[in-house]
This record gives structure tokens, sequence and C-alpha cells, in this order.
DNA sequence: AAATATTTTTATACAAACCTAAATATTATT
DNA sequence: AATAATATTTAGGTTTGTATAAAAATATTT
């Protein structure tokens, strides 16, 4: 069984090599996602290869085995689910959902997640609009098209979002930004990337930063 | 904010200092209870006493002291709220929510069992038959009459469990041992303590030590 | 009350997860 | 390609919570 630590090492692994074009996962960028020191990582690096969670040889990249990413997926299901519980079930809010998920992700029981599961109707997505992985493992790609990314004149529909942080979300649901929101792209600024927006029949300018981390279809 | 293991030692002292007459506790019966060494809790309550959470000098007894008390009770809170959430909406067994429990009462956040309280109707006892504390610390006392202390010949109705293992549980549904069943006492040995019962119509002979667990009205 | 037994504490050590500072490897620049 | 800059690891420490073994305090027995 994997600690605390170990499981979100293997999870930040897992979130950092996620569309990751170029160059691979070194400690000091693990390291700053975590907020710790690099040695710290460099020792765990050791440890987690060791254990077969992680294939990794000294100064080289960092990539989970097959045995770290299968916990790495079903420590990503309790934790989405747990946020599902809270959303749907205990009437906490998009911003609150993920701090308090982070703790009872390290749960250790499989019936309680399975039931949690049937509880909440066998949920596909989360409140963020992120896929929930299947108890095998199975695992739905996130969505691709941020709005940073949207065409100048189309129309688009949120579907999810990337950033779970308190701050980002409540200034996302002040601003109406909310799953199956319809939203269109008036213009775009080439030089900050800002964008002015029309949303739930208002008009708005949303930073590059803000934009990047709306998943729209 | 306490640690998980302080946590687990003020439960402990508060348990082990329910109904004790006569002697006080002291430090080996705490690492007996814990099953830890007893140098490590003689460590460990030193470090308590410090931070004011008992009331301790060395080779002396050991007792919560206002502010430890307050914390044992809110895990105890969220223990025995956590329980019923398991039992009541996740169909879990009688004997399997108090393992589970012991790991969901450390998550700290206060909005959580809040809601959580609100959305199992504000219980006040758990699946065991043991009182829930309220938020403010407000606490019913535990019930105080044994099956072991019952008289031969009177009915009683059961109305909790003072043992939450999975081996005095599990046998205890098995032999029809559950909340508000109604039983009476045939007969008593008094060489062993062990004792004729009538319940669910069925006659059985239990040992003291079952009849120590179960408390009767 | 002295001797013995038991309980409790102290001293020392270990593992996990973190740190800072120094050493070494790798990468980039000139 | 040599040097400088950056990234990574290694060495040595800290804290929390645990352990064993020895010392000291308390309790019991004769």
């Amino acid at each position: 069984m994997a600690t605390t630590a170990e499981e979100n090492y293997l999870k930040a692994i897992y979130h950092l090599n996620q569309d990751r074009e170029g160059k691979s996962l070194r400690t000091n960028e693990l390291a700053d996602y975590l907020v710790i020191a690099p040695s710290t990582v460099s020792n765990m690096l050791l440890k987690l290869s060791e254990k077969g969670l992680i294939t990794y040889k000294k100064y080289g990249a960092i990539a989970l085995s097959d045995s770290g990413n299968e916990i790495a997926l079903s420590v990503l299901r309790k934790h989405r689910l747990w946020e599902t519980f809270l959303y749907e079930k205990l009437g906490f809010s998009w911003d609150e959902i993920h701090e308090v998920a982070e703790e009872l992700e390290h749960i250790n029981s499989q019936k309680l997640i399975d039931k949690l599961d049937e509880l909440l109707g066998l949920p596909e997505y989360d409140p963020h609009g992120d896929p929930i992985p299947k108890p095998n493992g199975e695992h739905k790609d996130t969505f691709k098209t941020t709005l940073s990314m949207a065409r100048v004149g189309k129309a688009y529909k949120i579907v999810a979002v990337k950033n779970s942080s308190a701050a980002f979300l409540q200034y996302a649901s002040q601003i109406g930004i909310e799953l199956e929101a319809n939203i269109s792209v008036n213009s775009r600024l080439d030089f900050d990337g800002s964008m002015e927006i029309e949303l739930d029949g208002m008009t708005r300018t949303i930073s590059q930063k803000i934009a990047e981390n709306v998943y729209v279809d």
C-alpha cells in the first residue's frame, strides 16, 4: 500500500505528464509543483522507483510505471467521486470541494468507494467537468480545447475547468463561468492574449490565463 | 490543531476514563489499549501535557483537560456521524463501519461534518446505539446497564453495544443481537457468569464476556 | 522495613518526509 | 571545446511517532 505522500507524488507525476509535448518531466518541475525542495523529490524518486511505481534513473525523465499509473488513477477516481459527493450531496460550492477531497482521497476502503459511486449514480464527470476514472482503470481523456484556443466569432459550450484552486473557481463563478454555459468570443488582443467574450448575455474581458483554464467544446 | 496520533491518544484517554471506579488511568494501561510501547506513551504524555490537552505529572494519573476533552468529543462526534453515514447511506453492515470511521474521523473540515450531520437528519445515536456528541460538545451519557447486570426473569430491550470490533459484532448479529430487540434472562450460572437468554423466540447460552458488551434498558 | 517486583521514565535509535548547503552532473554559452 | 550556468544528487539535520534496553521510581511482599 502506498503512503499518502507517495500517492501525492504519483498523482503529481500523472498530472504533469498529461498532454506534455517535448521536454520530459524532471525533478525541479515536480518539486515546484509540489512546493517542496528538489532534494526531497530526488530522495522520493529513488524510493518510488525501487518500489516499481515509476520508471526513473538518475538525472533522467520521470514517468509512471503501469502499477504507478494504476494507483494514480485510483486516487484520481477517489478524489473526483468525493468532489461529486461534496457538491451533490452536501451542498458544497465549486471552489470548496477540492481542498476537502485532497484529504478524503487517501482513505483506504474499496467498499467505501464502490458504494459511494453507487450512491452518486455512477457519475461520468465530476463537478468541474473532469472525467471520473472507472473502477477498472478505464479513463476518458480530458477535454482538449481551451477557451484560449477558441476561434473569434464562434460559439462554444463550457465543458470543464482545468484549475481547481478556490481563487480561480470563485472568480469563474462570479463572472458566470459554469458547466454547460454558452460562450462566444468577440475578439482577441494579440498583445496579451486577453479576449472579449459574450457569456450569459454579458460582454466581458478576460485574461489569457483565465481563458487557458476553461475547456470548451 | 492536533495530529492524528494526538487525536487517537485523546480518544483513548476519553474512553478509558469512562465509568472507571477506583484506580486511575496510567501509562501501561494506555499503552496496552493502543498496542504500543509504554515508553512511547510516556513521551507522548509529556507532549500532550505541554500542549495543555491533558493533566498529568510523572508517575501520576492521566486525565483530559477541558480543551483535550473538547477535541476528544469532536473526534467522537465525527466517528459516530461517519459510522451512521456508512450504515444508513452506503449500506455497510454493523461490523464494517468502525474500521473505516477510524480513518474518516481525522478529516479536518467543520463544514463537512456539519453538512454530513444535516444529510443524516441530525441523528442522536449511531448504529451501535451510542449517543452522538452535539456540535457544542453536549453529550448524553452512554447507557449504564449491561446484559451481564440484568436480573434473571426480567425482560429488557437491547439499546446499544459496547464493543465495536468486527469479531464481536459479527457474532452478535449472528445470534440476533440488534438494537431494539427484546431479550430476557432465563438463568445465570454463577461459576462463569454465562447466561441463558431468550431472544427472537430462541433460547441461547452466551458467555459473560458477550453479556458485558450489550447494553439493555 | 527491607527486599523484590512492577511500573514508568530516560537514553538511544530508526523510518518517513521534509529541509539547507555542498558536491556533482548536465546543459548552454561563448 | 572550455567555461559558465543550471539542474540534480548527496551529505548531514530536523520533527513526528514509533521501538528496545537500561535506569529510576513506585508498589508489593515477606
